[in-house]
DNA sequence: CTTATCATGTAAGCCGTTACATGATTCA
DNA sequence: TGAATCATGTAACGGCTTACATGATAAG
C-alpha cells in the first residue's frame, strides 16, 4: 500500500482537493497511515499525468482557488488492481521499544521518564482517536470503518495497560 | 531511530557480524523493527569509514570467513547521542486496515476472507514471538527487554480479539 | 539431491521526508 | 498583532528495499 493507492481510494469515493485529502489522512487514517503535503501534491500531478485522475479548477473569493481532483475510469481500474493484490504485511517501528531494549544501563530515573512520556503520548493518541470518532460518525462511517476505529482504540488501551503496569512494577522493585 | 542507531546499540553490547545482526533483528527486534541485509552490509562499511566501528577479519574452515565488528569510543559517543535525543513517534502502517476502510463495496465473502487472513497472520506472529521468547530467555533477557516482549504479545492478543469479534459479528449480521 | 545454514556483498531506484516559499482572511 | 484556516506547490536529499550475485558445507 502506497500513497497512490490511498489517494485513488479516497477519490474513488468522491472528488477532493489535496488539502481535503490531507484532512482525511489526519482525521480518519491517522492511526494506520500517514502522508504529508510534500507527498500529496506531487503525487496528484503524477496521477493526473498518468490519466488516473483529472483536475477541475475552482475559483473562490475570500479563499485561495483550489484544484478538485476526481478519478477516471483508468484510475478506477488501477484502484481495483490494488484491491485485488495481496494484502501487505503491517509495518511497525517503535523507537520507544528500541530504547527499552537498550535501556539496561540507563539510570532508573531516565527509564521511568521514558515510560512516562510514552504513556502521555498514548493517552493523547487515544484522546485524539476518540474525538475524531465523533466527527467521523457525522460524516458517515460504515461498519468496516468502525472496525478500524475499534482496532486503534484497543491497541492504545492495551499499550497503556502494559506501560502502566511496567512503570508500577519498575517503581516498586527499585524502591 | 535509524538502522545506524540500532546497529550501534547492538555492537555497544558485543561484537557481531552482519549475519549475526540480522539474526538479532529477526529473533528479538522483529516485532518493532526490521532491516535487511541490503541495509546492514553497506551500513557497516559506512560506520567503519566514519570511525564508529572497526572490523576484525576471522578466517574459518568449513564455513565462509567473516567480518566481526566492534564499537569504537567514537561509536559509543554517537550511540549515547542517540539515547539522549528525543524519542521519535512510533510508525504504524496497515494495509489491512486500509482495505477495511475501503471495503464497503467488496463482496461479503471477500471481506470475510480478508479478515480471516489477517487473523491467521496475527496467529503466526503471536506464535513466533512466543517461540522466540524461549530462545531469548536462554541468551539472557533483562527486565526492560521483557517489557518489549509483553508489549508485543499484548498487541497481537488484542488485535486477534478485535478481529475475531469483528468476523463473528460480520458473519451473523449478514446471514 | 535438495534444502538449510553460514556469510558477504552491489546497484538501481523509489518513495517519501523535510524544509522552504507564498499569501489572503478571519478571529481572538 | 499573532495564530489559525484555507490552499498549493518545489527541491534536495536520504534511507531503505529489491533484486541480483556467489559459494561452501551439512543434514535429511
Amino acid at each position: 500500500m502506497q500513497g497512490k493507492d490511498v489517494v485513488l481510494g479516497l477519490l474513488n469515493n468522491k472528488e477532493l482537493t489535496g488539502y481535503e485529502i490531507k484532512e482525511i489522512f489526519e482525521s480518519q487514517l491517522k492511526y494506520f497511515f500517514d502522508g504529508s503535503f510534500g507527498m500529496i501534491y506531487p503525487l496528484l500531478r503524477k496521477l493526473e499525468k498518468q490519466g488516473f485522475i483529472k483536475k477541475r479548477r475552482v475559483l473562490q473569493t475570500n479563499k485561495p482557488n483550489k484544484n478538485v481532483y476526481s478519478i477516471t475510469s483508468a484510475g478506477k481500474k488501477e484502484f481495483h488492481n490494488y484491491l485485488a493484490s495481496e494484502t501487505a504485511d503491517e509495518v511497525y517501528k517503535s523507537d520507544f521499544l528500541m530504547r527499552l531494549y537498550f535501556g539496561r544501563n540507563l539510570k532508573k530515573e531516565k527509564i521511568r521518564e521514558l515510560i512516562q512520556l510514552e504513556i502521555s503520548k498514548k493517552e493523547n493518541n487515544l484522546d485524539e482517536l476518540t474525538r475524531n470518532y465523533e466527527k467521523w460518525k457525522t460524516n458517515g462511517m460504515d461498519s468496516l470503518q468502525e472496525i478500524t476505529y475499534k482496532y486503534g482504540i484497543s491497541y492504545y488501551q492495551t499499550a497503556l495497560k502494559v506501560l502502566r503496569e511496567a512503570l508500577k512494577e519498575f517503581t516498586t522493585t527499585t524502591e
